[in-house]
DNA sequence: TATGAATGAGTTTTCATTCAT
DNA sequence: AATGAATGAAAACTCATTCAT
């Protein structure tokens, strides 16, 4: 079910990811520093890349696969909505560097650049593609909690997904501020995002 | 109070645009291009800007500002909050590139590029940064709803904001979708988005 | 008298040779391609040639001498001039790929590649050369033809193989061209190669 | 009638034809060094040239062309047959690195290399061909032979071009082995090579 | 002041050759 | 003996930036 990797593809995947949390910019990555990272001559990865696009599109997608599903699991034990956001922000928090390089993934899908078309290709190859593993999380979020109750009609669940996914999405943005470096901060933060969602799926 | 602009640079300004909304990547348009594009002389470009990034920076800073500000005065005529969200995410609607532009400015604000660090430098340099253009339309949506009542705590306030920002860049996000090519579908989140925000600031 | 060849060294000529008839231009032939095609492991084809140029060269020559033998032996049962001549023509044109990889072959060596100087190495070594192999053929076209009369004199016999020489080299150039694709030109130009290398050395 | 050629692609042409006399395989010039050569940078070379190939082909037919066209023009004023042969068998002597370059160019052109592709769009883009420029000469030495006499038929012509080409080009072939770097030799030869040439003339 | 031709540092990518298995 | 994964040197090509006009 899951694919096989080779230890220089993921040799490859960490080094772009390492790269990127040190600091560097993923446009402008060159494939020296990604061999000389990952500790392999720079034949090696074209053995196993068809050009740095690749490298490192594969590289954001596995990390945001990687990332999301490990979340996912994490979520599914919490009990009810506002354990399992409070769940997924803490998560967030704890791992910055990681979130911050699927925001980054996500925000890529957009851009025009060359990664992105790259990265277009890979979704259209995998089933649960990244973008979908991250609303994946928002839509495990919200299971459940209709098991009670009626579920709302397909408009307002896209709307409740749009809602909590901005807002994951926004607190990653914002802990990259001087100011969310405190912890009490966040978790004033934290506790009203979880009431505003929970609030929000209350309404619906 | 108002900067001057000399048509030299106005001219770069429109010609980074302008290529960015036919689909170019932001990070890897060319000198060559930009004042292709713009109808002047490379050696010209520089004598206003010190480098690439730049033009780059600033262009994207000075349409942020501009299509803001626009905005802004626009919203302000609307009676209600539902009116103003309304107005705000119907005018990104119709001017789907300039809100993108917008959108990638924000972005790139976090990613590591050098037009990152140069775009930060303007932040620092301008009062009113364009970040805070973006931030200034959501307080401004929120003003005067708290005239007939007591102002929520400042904790709370950021709240709102990263609520109703996040939304709206979502909304951008999401309009990139082609379900989001037909009119009814848009019209549907459009509402249901309105009615959240206006709810949210009910709540608090 | 005659080297032994091990199967695997064969196995690179025939591969050399058959990228070279399929199309390939000699000078940008890979290893990776003279293996695959050879069905042989990268590292086996350096056990038994020093480098690729050793592998190029030594089967450019292999491919003329085996020609040029073959040639040879057939052109000897021909009872006069002319028949001699036009069986060398019929052959060249039987076997184009192989007389164009002759062709180049002597071309090449007087280029300034690699492979050039490596060629240069081969054919000091042996005795019997390929060029001389192909000057063999034109000199055993003239042989005979002079047992009845007196042996012109050295520097006519020289001029008398440049003579035929260049043309069955042109020859095989001209075949290439879309017009003698047709058997009639062919033909026709034949005879008027058989019939004007039989007046030169009537008139010598 | 006749293309300008700008100082920059003068130098590229001249560095590429000084670099084959000095010995250098065409087939492995670098970019580098021919812009070394020609002493202008490398981006230079780019604005003139879409790329390595260009500029090697375009080359070798500029030297052509121009060589050929001197050639012709100093073989016209010759009286007769024997005269312009050997007017065109001393201009090769005395040139025989430019001759040799033809060589090379005429030898290129059935070759698979990217060099040949490119050099192939240009002789489709010339009207006056290189390779018809060589034979062009030919053609112009035949020329005046028919004036007082029947023109023999087209396939008889196309022979006559055969045979006098084949043997110009051996000559220069041959005018490299050793053997002719003695001016008895090559005077010997010249002098076959000419009476040769009027004999089959006048055969025909 | 405005220009764009010229430059070469910096990147990607290929591929001959090696060597552990 | 045979293999092919791994390597990194070397080459093509791009493009920000300069500077003579």
């Amino acid at each position: 079910m899951s694919k096989e990797y080779s230890s220089k593809e993921i040799a490859i995947y960490n080094a772009v990811v390492g790269l990127f949390e040190e600091g560097a910019d993923l446009n402008n990555l060159t494939v020296a520093e990604i061999t000389g990272k990952a500790g392999i001559g720079k034949g090696t990865a074209y053995a196993y890349f068809s050009d740095k696009e690749e490298m490192i599109a594969k590289a954001l997608f596995y990390n945001s696969k990687t990332f999301c599903k490990q979340l996912y699991k994490g979520m599914c034990k919490e009990k009810d909505l506002y354990a399992k956001i409070n769940y997924v922000l803490l998560k967030m928090e704890q791992q910055i560097p990681k979130a911050d390089c699927i925001f980054r993934f996500i925000n890529m899908i957009s851009d025009n650049s060359t990664i992105s078309k790259r990265i277009k290709d890979i979704l259209r190859g995998e089933v649960s593609s990244a973008k979908m593993s991250a609303v994946n999380i928002v839509k495990g979020v919200l299971e459940g909690e209709f098991k009670n109750r009626e579920t709302p009609s397909e408009d307002k669940m896209e709307y409740l997904v749009l809602s909590i996914y901005s807002k994951l999405l926004c607190y990653a943005m914002f802990l990259k501020e001087d100011k969310y470096k405190q912890e009490t901060e966040r978790s004033t933060m934290r506790g009203l995002i979880c009431d505003g969602i929970c609030r929000e799926v209350r309404a619906i």
